[in-house]
DNA sequence: TGCAGAACCATAAAATTCCATATATTCTCC
DNA sequence: GGAGAATATATGGAATTTTATGGTTCTGCA
């Protein structure tokens, strides 16, 4: 394994899925799991973009307390159920790889190659083509709209 | 059995119905109503939407809590002895199957298929046909009023 | 005695586990 | 410092086990 191990996901690795759907969870990315003690992901359709979003299972938990916490037959609830009614547990083999629903696969527009893309606490999974258009347009934006600004004030705190 | 199981329903399977009512429940509802140590399910009509609600019968118990705790006359409270008037257990057989008693399938508008639709705590039954129609008018609410940004907003607090 | 519900069997499809390998990376001992 | 051993990762395929599902038989009860 890499050096540090950051406990959160990070970068980008492409892998491939064969033609059962599988695909190997990028090893830093299995780690940072193992550290969540989640024994798999739960990935769901994104309702933004053509990918899915993925994280470790104590997330699930997060939403149903979520719903505990708002009255049961409210929209609000609803919203969020949403979110379980379309999201599914997938476990990791022995050899670090899971199976891609083939729904998600259609949703994501994924063929024989996955991308998985850290984003701190959680991930993406896109197809590559759909996922360097989507990277295109967020560092025009990005450099647009300064996006460095917030960077620089976060982490001059420690100097 | 996977080894993971976060103990919620979660995600939608949809089943097949055979002309004795008989239909599968997903094996990982099982997983979690074996967890909860319930023998069957609860199942009773939503007065919300044509589907029905289900749960472990430990659920039951907390409805009759939450009668007990309000105004015993008020309309909500007779909704909820509604719901246990029109509850009804159903047993899972050895393969994993319940038969759906005649009115619930009508109330559902349920022929062939069933959906079987996790909601954390509890899970629905739908035609897939009406499913459908629910699920995109909730994914289009949802987008729209933002339900995931909350979630993740409060769990990036606690890390 | 006829019918609904329960228990039994059988089977095809799907998911999970296990094994094999190629390639890259790290370690270790010289 | 470097050759070769040991380890880890990504991938492909096969074997095994679970599910879902259709059909049949049994049983109590009206």
């Amino acid at each position: 394994m890499l050096g540090a191990a950051v406990s959160v996901f990070l970068s980008t690795f492409e892998n491939k899925v064969d033609r059962k759907g599988r695909v190997s969870v990028p090893s830093s990315f299995r780690n940072v799991l193992s550290q969540q003690k989640s024994t798999g992901i739960i990935l769901y359709p994104s309702f933004k973009h053509p990918c899915l979003e993925g994280s470790g299972d104590e997330r699930i938990q997060e939403i149903v307390s979520s719903i505990d916490a708002i009255d049961v037959f409210s929209d609000e609830a609803e919203n969020l159920q949403t979110i379980l009614a379309d999201a599914k547990q997938v476990s990791i083999d022995s050899d670090g790889r899971v199976i891609l629903p083939h729904e998600f696969v259609v949703h994501a527009g994924i063929s024989d190659l996955a991308s998985f893309v850290g984003l701190g606490k959680s991930f993406q999974i896109w197809s590559p083509k759909n996922f360097s258009i989507h990277r295109q347009k967020n560092r025009l934006r990005a450099r647009e709209q300064g996006a460095t600004l917030r960077i620089i004030s976060s982490s001059s705190e420690r100097t």
